[in-house]
DNA sequence: ATACTATACCTCGTGATATGATGTATACCG
DNA sequence: CGGTATACATCATATCACGAGGTATAGTAT
């Protein structure tokens, strides 16, 4: 997969995620395997920069020894995945745009 | 729109552009401002980019005193066009996805 | 005991990218 | 003669994904 085309995707997919449930980093990679690969390197980035724009907040919790974050989303997080969806309808009349362009040759 | 969708979109979109017939910068951005607004900065880093990737050749013409720099496609510039309607399938699972996810609360 | 794997976090450097600001130059119109 | 349209270009900046590497614990297999 083009690497620009998943970025507009990334963070959406991680609110997604927690939205349900509260969650942290390493089950969040487990959950979205099969729809999404990510590294460790790149969620934890993506984290970070979703919890400075308040779209989660954290909350540690010591488990069996080691030490998990757990990610809740906020308001805002929600609103996030919300406006996803109609940019999405905009990208899908720029995709319409492309096929039709680049199918009558 | 958001910046990081929109990324996934413009090297497409300008191939598309010249597609059917070989165009120029300014046209470039005129001919695509209904579907998609860029900037001169934008458009001319992506297509030194596309140049550099051979998706495109260019051709220099004097035209009323000015210069003009005709871009035509190239068999790798078609090929990924062609590339993109395949990893919008994967973009589109991803969609669906999101909004399964989100829409059960 | 020891090694390996899974769990769980983190940081740093790099490369790719979009964009605003800015610059150059010509043609045309009022 | 001044503004607008045409047409190109470069530079600095900010954002971002990601590989490489690091720390530490628990459980399992040899």
């Amino acid at each position: 997969m083009d690497a620009q085309l998943r970025r507009g995707v990334l963070d959406v997919c991680v609110l997604v995620a927690i939205k349900n449930e509260d969650s942290y980093g390493y089950k969040i990679i487990k959950d979205l395997k099969p729809i999404l690969e990510l590294s460790e390197s790149t969620l934890y980035t993506i984290l970070k920069r979703l919890e400075e724009g308040k779209m989660l907040i954290v909350r540690s919790v010591e488990f069996e020894g080691r030490l998990r974050k757990y990610y809740h989303i906020t308001d805002a997080g929600l609103k996030r995945i919300e406006d996803f969806k109609n940019e999405w309808e905009e990208m899908m009349e720029i995709y319409s745009f492309i096929v039709e362009e680049s199918e009558d040759d």
